[in-house]
DNA sequence: TTAATTTTGTACTATTTGGTCAAATATTGG
DNA sequence: CCAATATTTGACCAAATAGTACAAAATTAA
């Protein structure tokens, strides 16, 4: 195949935007902002990616594949599925850096911003949460059968319990500190056990 | 006093103008739209608020004015704080309008939008809502001293919690059904009975 | 009446927005 | 080397943005 080939990394390059989306929103990110960090020109852009808005989906898509695989791993790494939770939220309790408690969680963000604006981002992002919402289920029925997790809530509902406290500490991480963060996080952790 | 009298009512339109930033969000709405909805003029809007963003200021305090009174009145409409609770979360599980939903809460959002991007507008709606914790704190002592609410865990504690429930609710309510909504407050309410 | 004040509407600025395009550059297959 | 193909580059564009300016009409209190 002949042309030119490219001279940057898509990976990088989404990697990069998913930086500025995450922590400035969609539409307050500017394709100014987004260049700069993507280090690429406006025409490599519109050539690669298509236009601002696809280059959002891609980096939506992108950025919950790996959420995905993390929240899994986490939760193999444990036989409890508690600890695989636990584990889970200290992203918000105890983040990499304390600058991500300002960014939130991208989806919810999302969800968020685009909820009444843009109903097919806003879907995608819904989607995707629902989709977290289904790992949860299969890992607390899982802690349900080996007498990890009380039996007495259906595990569907837990799962939307989990959910929720995720939603719920994506917008409290941004007024509480790391302490009450993690009383909030062991106190409601008590609906799931037995 | 000499002078021309103002045509229009503040109040009236700065509940207009509170309906365009609740529905789009402080960057999304356009001066064009606020003004559009709140009937008046460029000329009349600059001379009376300022700016856009002193407009959102006035929005915003106003907001939060009517909020704190509805939360009181409330609470002190029923004997059992946790009735309260429910009642308040019923704007969440049984808005007056479908279309609420997609709204959330003003406050959450304004946080949301504006934190790592703004921070004084951030800080301001960070404050409100950590009043808002406040009228949960205040109750819930009341209940814990009635016997209504548990005993064993900090009222400061689960004040958080509420507020913690609220925010992820503003989310949630733009993923689940009405009543998957009623089951998650149920559920959760069980953290707070004695 | 006069001075003060608001409303209305239009025109204007200066900046930023997302997006386009053509020319230059690099790569490959024939 | 040549022709075809693909990417890079930066200039360019039309639309929208918040905000300003102003003049003329309207209303009011003293």
């Amino acid at each position: 195949m002949a042309g030119r080939h490219k001279e940057f990394d898509e990976e990088t390059a989404l990697s990069a935007a998913t930086e500025v989306f995450w922590t400035q929103g969609y539409d307050a990110a500017s394709m100014e902002d987004l260049l700069t960090a993507m280090n690429i020109n406006k025409g490599s852009m519109y050539n690669t990616f298509g236009s601002k808005r696809d280059l959002f989906v891609r980096v939506l898509d992108r950025f919950f594949k790996y959420a995905q695989h993390d929240m899994t791993a986490k939760f193999e790494a444990f036989d409890n599925p508690l600890d695989g939770v636990r584990e889970i939220f200290r992203q918000v309790t105890r983040p990499a850096d304390p600058k991500d408690h300002a960014k939130g969680c991208f989806l919810v963000n999302t969800l968020g911003e685009m909820c009444g604006m843009d109903e097919e981002l806003a879907t995608m992002a819904r989607n995707k949460l629902l989709d977290v919402e289904g790992i949860y289920l299969k890992y607390l029925r899982k802690g349900v059968k080996n007498g990890q997790i009380r039996k007495e809530a259906s595990p569907e509902l837990m799962a939307k319990f989990l959910l929720n406290m995720w939603n719920g500490m994506s917008i409290s991480r941004r007024m509480y500190s790391r302490k009450a963060l993690e009383e909030l996080v062991e106190m409601q952790l008590q609906l799931l056990k037995p």
